[in-house]
DNA sequence: TTGTCTGCAAACGTTTTGCACGACC
DNA sequence: GGTCGTGCAAAACGTTTGCAGACAA
């Protein structure tokens, strides 16, 4: 049985060719994709794909753990007063982002891999005391 | 003189009384609040503010070094195939996103302060070493 | 006075919604 | 036959742009 049929079995979902198209593109190209390169590459092999499909999926193989959300780029940007390093921690019932200090060893790292660090961001998610 | 005054000064930035208003704001609401929210509120004392000049200011204020951008919550989402814990590096210029594997001490965490943890991110911003 | 900042309106890109058709237990 | 998935079109949402007039230094 296909790889891919199998992680969507595990987690109970239909197989469909779309899903798993879409899981067989994220595995064989890890460069952090977003929908619509997703949705233009699939669209090649096959027309008749519709960006909902993609964005229905990617939330579905999301919420099932079989890949990973990142907002590491732009978009719906929050601001924060406090500029010392510090940690983040959104929760997803209520949407309140808290201001977390933990010790992190990497607040000052300005090299890593030979890459050039400016920032360093440590998001935490789950749900808040008061939601709980 | 005003603290958010020479805050501005400090930085060579023109002093704006909706500048003020904004730093103001974000110092005295520290609910990580985003851009339209900021508008929102100040256009009931400023009903001849813009969201061009929110937009624009933030943009500066965080160039300058005076707010950090924040972008946990939602939109232009990418995608991971690989699910287990790993942090990731965004190059500002040439766009990339790689995967990072340093050692993080709450990788395995599940409460923080009381409140529930479900997921860590970790996002190191900066300059990729084949663009530096 | 000069260069920058502001505000308006329109455009843009990404994501979400409503709905009808089709596929599959 | 009922549920779920797909695809289309339209709408929604946050953000960016172009430009003209206003303002800070």
């Amino acid at each position: 049985m296909n790889e891919y049929v199998k992680l969507l079995k595990e987690k109970g979902l239909k197989i469909t060719p779309q899903r798993l198209e879409i899981i067989r593109y994220l595995d064989l190209n890890r460069t952090h994709p977003d929908a619509d390169t997703i949705y233009t590459e699939l669209k090649k092999s096959n027309p008749s794909l519709s960006r909902t499909t993609v964005y229905n999926t990617l939330d579905i193989l999301n919420q099932q753990g079989l890949i990973r959300e990142l907002t590491i780029s732009r978009s719906e940007m929050r601001y924060d007063f406090e500029t010392r390093p510090h940690h983040h921690f959104l929760c997803g019932k209520c949407g309140e982002i808290m201001d977390i200090y933990v010790k992190c060893p990497y607040l000052d790292t300005k090299e890593l891999g030979g890459n050039h660090i400016e920032e360093i961001h440590g998001y935490f998610k789950g749900t808040c005391k008061n939601c709980c």
